[in-house]
DNA sequence: ATTCTGACGTGGG
DNA sequence: CCCCACGCCAGAA
């Protein structure tokens, strides 16, 4: 595992995620600077599964839906934990998403 | 090397 | 907003 893989900084972006705060993978990615491969930042979750520190239920899609709740053990996790966090998800969804948004282009430094 | 896949995004209708 | 199709690219087999 290369420590400056893809992979990697999808982590340290992620765990940049305050509580109660959502973001999108194709935000994540093209602060990357990846740009078109969101695809790759929801992939690198898959392997978050190794790190416990990132966040991944605060990752959703940019509809604010969870597509990937159903990695989260096949349980509702995912949504109790944004829950939990003061985030209203209905269907799978989270409601008022502009409200929970982060967005890391903008909040978090450049490179 | 090739092939396939994937927790997505965007654009057109 | 929904639906459909295409693109995108890193990693696993």
């Amino acid at each position: 595992m290369k420590e400056d893989s893809f992979f990697l900084k999808v982590y340290q972006v992620v765990r940049k995620i305050p509580y109660g705060k959502v973001t999108s993978y194709g935000a994540i990615a093209k602060y990357l600077g990846a740009g078109r491969s969101a695809r790759m930042v929801g992939w690198a979750m898959n392997a978050s599964h190794n790190d416990p520190s990132v966040p991944a239920h605060r990752v959703v899609n940019k509809k604010g839906l969870l597509t990937g709740k159903h990695h989260f053990g096949g349980s509702n996790i995912m949504q109790q934990l944004l829950e939990n966090e003061g985030i209203k998800i209905i269907d799978n969804q989270i409601q008022n998403l502009e409200t929970h948004y982060w967005d890391p282009q903008v909040e978090l430094p450049p490179f």
